[in-house]
DNA sequence: TTAAGTGTTTACTATACACTTAACACCAAT
DNA sequence: ATTGGTGTTAAGTGTATAGTAAACACTTAA
């Protein structure tokens, strides 16, 4: 599986390439850590940081919170909250559609959306 | 919100009113922990144990792990990791479902159900 | 050549998590 | 009166989390 920290890295070196504010500095200044914790953490010599930290990080590089949080392992809070407000009904279609490929699991992603137009 | 130790002490409590192998001290040993430790967990002193702990008292008291884990505010790791292995589309599914009524939440879960044997 | 910038290395820290150990007070039976 | 059971209290422990601070080595630009 891809790290945390290559893809991190990858992904800064892509927009650092074209505009020095994306310096391992300045991103760390932004995202409020020090350089060396996120040197570290691009390097994979430290765990990832913080769900806070990572959604900043996200906000800097233009990445998606959901994608870099799984990345670290993690789960956006109000997803967690979600879930364990009604967690068997989650439980059990998490565990319905995880062996599923894409396509069935969008198919299923649409008839929500339906499900939540028949509401109104 | 109900809190996990209440929740717990009452289920126990309950089992114990027919069967003396469900007092704390008998509960503890078998889930691995000390006494005082599940006492305090009972009664809100400490916070709720550990995953695997938690997975062992579900079993020991006949609950469901994924409720008992929620009340901790825990996911079961295999939960998060289905989660973490296809973030965006999970993410988008669940935030689509949690204002949703639990009629409605079924009504999906009966589609996935559908589309998953269309695949065979 | 010195100043400002780059990323890196090492060492350290404060807080929370997930418990244990030992002792306490109480009750029931022997 | 002591043994075996109940739950409780207080204090301590090892490990993980989530970082910081300071110094190092190196590369430009003035």
């Amino acid at each position: 599986m891809k790290s945390f920290g290559t893809y991190v890295r990858k992904q800064r070196e892509r927009l650092r390439a074209g505009d020095p504010e994306y310096s391992l500095r300045k991103v760390a200044a932004r995202i409020g850590v020090a350089p060396s914790f996120l040197s570290n953490v691009e390097r994979g010599q430290e765990s990832p940081p913080s769900e806070p930290k990572i959604h900043a990080l996200a906000s800097v590089l233009g990445e998606d919170p959901d994608v870099l949080l799984a990345l670290a392992g993690k789960i956006s809070t109000d997803l967690q909250q979600a879930i364990c407000h009604r967690p068997q009904v989650f439980a059990r279609l998490i565990r319905e559609l995880k062996d599923l490929p894409d396509h069935a699991v969008e198919q299923v992603e649409q008839a929500a959306r339906q499900v939540r137009e028949g509401q109104w």
